[in-house]
DNA sequence: GGCCTACGAATTTTT
DNA sequence: TTCGTAGGCC
């Protein structure tokens, strides 16, 4: 048992978990990732289970790569002792080169841990040939991976071209979601169709149907695919899988109120073999082991259902009450955060109806308050923001930029923040955005690489026939396609005809003929070249370098390196797997989220970071900022009719909060422009309310942005002989010397409250209020000029 | 065939 | 504000 001897008993009692189900309710910074990692090493230590039998589910790259490592390192560390009788950190370099690279070949590389979509499309790689689809449709092993955008295209030309459907009431955006939707709950077109009465879903699921002939025509899946495929292929071939549940005798789940039921479906069919999961206890020789926390679920809006973890009990476990349960156990003691902010996540997320009761038991003091700064407008609390970094840093000399995160309801609100940061010289880093597998030129290439690995990829095939301009335009190839509709072959095989090409494409064919020979010859190197050397021929044979050089620009030099970044990936792809196949590159590269280059630079640079409070689920600093809490932004106008809605935005906010380990700042504007147009009031947001009062104090940051700094020019001309003042008025026609000498953090002698500092002064000229704070009581407003107070000690002074 | 401009729509987002 | 697209013009 030494191996778990550092976990606290729920932790143990989790990690050392053997056979059957159970459900491990692990609240924010609880240690989930290390029960899971534990338990894995726990299996395979001591209940000798074989690595192979295991199947580790995560929902992100990054959770998958993460647990792998933190997996390796204790593994190593236990070798270490076994086999050298000493810890890993005692060893020399070579004992723990040796070590890692045992590890990794015994164990880590033969588990299949990973996402759910990566995971499934290596199960079709091996077990594609045996999928028959219930209209008949074939996909073979070589199929490409569409992404958001070759889908939405597909679509739209379904919609607009083949349906010829009012693209106002049947917007390829609506309708994609729809189809989504359908795929993510397990619907097929005709199980849609019956769950969906109606003119329009009789649209939809007819544009659903045409859809899923147009990806098996192009041998493709959609992400949504790679789940959906292999339900229908474990539900309808018992032989198939009969082998896979026999392989996988233990399945873990990361994040498994994240869950859709499509996903649902697969656990399930692995587990019990096709069995309803209550009515037969043959597959208690097993274990499905699920780790997840209803109140951080937060999406939702992409059919994750956290109802499915509410039912574990119900539908795996035995059912029983939580005191007496033997298949639940719940991780609340949080590692994390301060007491105080814990106080104020508990108290928020309490508000929810729809959750399995869970309270975080703080492990650390209570540290600082919660500050809440109430602003004017989006700029003032962009600077507000900005100024409390700054304090933050100067308060404590040891923290690094990189220790401070800024989270905001939607990427627009990044801008404002970015200005402000900027103007202060702070450095900083915005998650999100332009992936590296998505920008325009990494496309180009893969396009090319995916039709030579299927050359049924129309999509593919149409993104790059005249990228570089080769002079093949939309008339062309409207004819070609044409004639490949109506001859019901692809239009690779149209292309690939010199014949039909110089009847078809007129002036054009040359173009063509020549495109096609290019493919051809590319294609030829597939078998003969590694996949790193066929990227690069790609880039240079395909002439988009040459025309990329012959730009001469900054942006295309940009795009340049990015090709060059393409072939460094593809190295290192072949560096990492045993046999390299350009098609296994071309899935991982559809499955990759996120620029690993960017992400590794990112983590060394220290800078603030910037995201959505979606994208800061898992990770943790110390010094957090959420802005933007206002009604209508946060909860979000969409959700505010809706209590379902309404009670995720709340999750999403409990999320926010419990990022934060040391010191949270709330902030919210009273006015904001988001984009473009007139600035509007805004209120506060309601889940403030939720706070406790106790925990949170109110600051009120004085100006907007571009008034104070103006001011502070002009304050610095006024009063040169006093350097040390600031100005704290608002706007600029009330400057006022008896406001500016009065400054947050100066010491008062009050004639009844004794001594007190004041934390901040707001209102201007004969409005001007200070708010002075004696000993623990909340701040007291009083006007400078009528109470009984006198400066006794300036700030910075002491 | 290719470029330019005007117009409209815009949570959250992993795979 | 910014992005993507549709349609018109050279």
């Amino acid at each position: 048992m030494s191996i778990l001897e550092h976990l606290n008993s729920s932790q143990q009692q989790a990690a050392a978990h053997h056979c059957g189900p159970l459900l491990v309710v692990a609240g924010a910074g609880s240690g989930k990732t290390r029960v899971l990692t534990h338990r894995i090493a726990h299996l395979l230590g001591h209940h000798g289970v074989d690595p192979e039998a295991i199947l580790a589910v995560t929902f992100t790259n990054k959770a998958a790569r993460e647990m792998k490592e933190r997996l390796e390192l204790l593994l190593a560390e236990q070798q270490s002792r076994d086999c050298h009788g000493q810890p890993w950190n005692t060893l020399t370099e070579l004992q723990q080169r040796q070590l890692r690279s045992r590890v990794y070949h015994e164990t880590t590389q033969p588990l299949w841990i990973g996402t759910f979509h990566a995971l499934f499309a290596r199960l079709l790689r091996i077990e594609m040939d045996n999928y028959r689809d219930p209209e008949g449709f074939t996909w073979t092993r070589q199929f490409t991976i569409y992404d958001e955008q070759d889908v939405r295209s597909l679509l739209k030309e379904i919609v607009t071209q083949e349906m010829n459907l009012d693209p106002r009431s049947f917007e390829p955006r609506q309708v994609r979601w729809t189809i989504g939707k359908a795929k993510n709950n397990g619907l097929l077109p005709d199980a849609y169709a019956a769950a969906h009465q109606g003119r329009r879903s009789e649209r939809i699921a007819e544009a659903y149907r045409r859809y899923r002939r147009s990806l098996a025509a192009n041998n493709a899946l959609d992400f949504d695919d790679l789940l959906l495929i292999p339900v229908q292929l474990l539900r309808d071939n018992a032989q198939v899988r009969e082998v896979w549940h026999q392989r996988f005798q233990h399945l873990l789940v990361d994040e498994y109120q994240d869950t859709n039921r499509t996903q649902y479906e697969l656990l399930r069919l692995l587990t019990t073999n096709g069995a309803a999961p209550r009515t037969d206890g043959s597959w208690h020789d097993r274990s499905l082991f699920v780790v997840g926390d209803a109140d951080q679920s937060i999406y939702s809006f992409r059919a994750a259902d956290f109802t499915i973890l509410m039912d574990f009990q119900r539908d795996f476990g035995d059912g029983q009450a939580d005191g007496d349960t033997r298949t639940m156990v719940k991780l609340e003691k949080n590692y994390r955060s301060t007491a105080t902010i814990l106080e104020a996540a508990n108290a928020l997320i309490a508000n929810n109806h729809d959750r399995i009761e869970k309270v975080l038991h703080p492990t650390r003091d209570r540290g600082r308050p919660i500050q809440l700064g109430c602003c004017d407008d989006e700029l003032a609390e962009a600077d507000a923001l900005v100024q409390t970094v700054l304090a933050a840093k100067r308060r404590n000399p040891g923290l690094r930029w990189g220790d401070v995160a800024v989270l905001y309801r939607v990427n627009a609100q990044s801008r404002v923040v970015e200005e402000a940061l900027v103007r202060s010289s702070v450095p900083y880093t915005v998650v999100g955005g332009l992936r590296f597998y998505d920008r325009r030129e990494i496309k180009d290439a893969l396009a090319y690489l995916r039709l030579l690995v299927n050359p049924a990829d129309r999509i593919s095939l149409l993104r790059v026939i005249n990228v570089p301009r080769r002079g093949i335009g939309k008339i062309t190839l409207q004819r070609l396609t044409d004639a490949a509709t109506q001859l019901g072959v692809s239009l690779w095989e149209i292309l690939s005809d010199a014949e039909s090409v110089q009847t078809l494409a007129g002036r054009s064919a040359r173009s063509v003929l020549q495109f096609a020979e290019l493919i051809r010859t590319l294609r030829q190197q597939v078998q003969h070249r590694s996949p790193a050397e066929v990227v690069q021929r790609v880039i240079e044979d395909s002439g988009l370098m040459a025309q990329l050089k012959a730009e001469d620009t900054d942006e295309a030099e940009e795009r340049l390196h990015n090709l060059g970044e393409l072939v460094n990936a593809a190295l290192q792809y072949q560096a990492e797997t045993d046999a390299p196949q350009l098609r296994d590159f071309l899935t991982s590269a559809a499955l990759a989220s996120e620029d690993t280059d960017k992400n590794k630079k990112d983590l060394k640079a220290d800078r603030v970071v910037l995201m959505t409070f979606h994208a800061s689920k898992g990770l943790e600093f110390p010094v957090v900022a959420l802005v933007g809490l206002e009604q209508g932004l946060f909860p979000n106008h969409r959700a505010m009719e809706d209590p379902a809605a309404l009670e995720e935005e709340r999750r999403l906010c409990y999320v926010g909060l419990t990022r934060a380990r040391d010191e949270l700042h709330l902030f919210h504007a009273r006015a904001r422009r988001l984009w473009g147009g007139e600035r509007v009031p805004a209120l506060p947001s309601c889940f403030l309310e939720e706070l406790p009062e106790q925990v949170v104090e109110i600051q009120r940051p004085r100006s907007s942005g571009v008034f104070l700094r103006r001011q502070v020019h002009r304050d610095k001309l006024l009063r040169s002989d006093r350097p040390e003042s600031r100005p704290v008025s608002h706007e600029e026609n009330t400057i006022d010397t008896t406001c500016a000498a009065w400054r947050a953090g100066d010491v008062v002698e009050h004639e009844h409250f004794g001594q007190g500092q004041v934390t901040h002064c707001f209102g201007a000229g004969s409005k001007l209020f200070l708010a002075v704070k004696f000993g623990k009581q909340p701040p007291k407003v009083l006007d400078p000029r009528l109470a009984p107070i006198r400066r006794i000690g300036a700030a910075g002074a002491s």
